[in-house]
DNA sequence: TAAAAGAGTGAATACCATTAACCATGTGAC
DNA sequence: GTCACATGGTTAATGGTATTCACTCTTTTA
């Protein structure tokens, strides 16, 4: 069965235990205080030890970020694909709620996957890692896809559009690997643009003095935002 | 003149200096390089010098936070009284533009100001610093309260407003100091919502690789929201 | 003019990352 | 089974950071 040495599974234990740690301080402490020397000592093994498994603490910041990136996604999909298959209104409601509840319960981790913390770990050496906003791009692209198809959307005409613009939602849609008119494109910018200030309002707390809790915002805008792609709040919407 | 002794002249000038200083190491480093002794060696102190100023490390923030909140709010509201005194649209597009334009000149200020960065902030001993997202809302009031008296908003009544939302927005209400109808207020919120999402995205990057520079989609979503205003794009915007 | 207040220094403590030299042990070839 | 080698850990050293404390020098002021 497991092939493994002995060695190749103790490797994997620590490696597995040095990345749970890992994700639990900088839960706890934020992404800045994720040092190598705490994680180190949660494992029981000295600093240095942990260069044999990351490359310094970049590679251990770079580590999490891909572990978060496949939970985060796996999340959104699971809510997306436990509505009913023919309900895209629900999908996209579901997807989208998933979104931001993931994003409140895990704020630490939202900040290093779509917020600032981001920016850091693209300008280190670790590589320019997995760009979430194409994977999630991608994701959406196919409910969008499939209101395209049905003709539900009201879109602009390619020409209707500022060709500076124009030619950044072809490039978008190259890079995110969409077929359709861009004019659909714009209408995902649109959307998005509307999720992610109220994901980073939510997250980063700037007016929780008024909106303590983002849940009744997200749903007028939810409302709103299906009402712009021709939909209605769905009767069947499945929440866990 | 100056009743200022020797003493304190060279207080304020160290003191300038140094917040001067932190600022350009912040912009340049990022705020996690911001450090008390990097200032020190700026100023030509010693670190421990820098404690007869700043309450450490987070008191040096703090300070910057302090200037930094004042430098953005007069930035917008010189761009908004450049505009016609009776030219509600130019003003609205010119202070939102202000806040686009300083924001991406000033990527790390503006993680400091609106981003993740002010979290932490928040959070430390320093005691909580002035919320910029009122000082903004209150200002961005004054042009939302003339549009309501002059009738041009198209609002929700109080009771098609979902009441938990309703009372978020009365208590939002309350902390800006406005008095208009909470339909007004949920208006502004959208915008906001809106403009922020841009904000990030634009200055957090995380769509960098089609969205390049964020006026296209600037100018794209200003029509959209002087439409929700019932207004029209100014001829006459006065941009510096 | 002398006491008090203020502003800086140096030393000490305690974190942190990172590298280098070194040692123990599991692995695999023979 | 034995032995060379790869692997994964150690300790020690370097250098960066914040922070506190004791001390000194200087300015202010009574």
């Amino acid at each position: 069965m497991t092939a493994l040495t002995r060695r190749e599974r103790l490797r994997a234990e620590l490696e597995r235990d040095a990345k749970a740690a890992a994700r639990r301080i900088a839960a706890e402490e934020g992404v800045e205080g994720l040092t190598l020397a705490a994680v180190a000592r949660a494992v029981g093994v000295t600093p240095p030890a942990l260069y044999r498994y990351f490359n310094g603490r970049a590679g251990l910041v770079r580590a999490v970020y891909d572990d978060l990136t496949s939970e985060f996604m796996d999340n959104v999909a699971k809510a997306l694909h436990r509505q009913d298959p023919d309900d895209v209104s629900a999908q996209l409601h579901a997807a989208t709620r998933a979104v931001l509840d993931w994003s409140m319960a895990n704020k630490v981790e939202f900040d290093l996957l779509m917020g600032a913390a981001y920016v850091k770990i693209a300008d280190s050496e670790e590589g320019i890692p997995k760009v979430i906003a194409r994977e999630l791009g991608g994701f959406f692209g196919v409910p969008f896809a499939r209101l395209w198809r049905e003709g539900r959307l009201v879109i602009d005409a390619d020409e209707d559009i500022d060709p500076v613009l124009a030619e950044q939602l072809r490039t978008y849609r190259t890079h995110v690997g969409l077929d359709f008119p861009i004019g659909v494109v714009l209408l995902m910018v649109i959307c998005w643009r509307q999720i992610y200030g109220l994901l980073c309002m939510a997250v980063y707390g700037h007016q929780e003095f008024a909106f303590d809790d983002p849940m009744p915002l997200f749903e007028h805008m939810m409302d709103h935002l299906l009402g712009i792609l021709g939909l209605e709040r769905s009767p069947n919407l499945r929440v866990p």
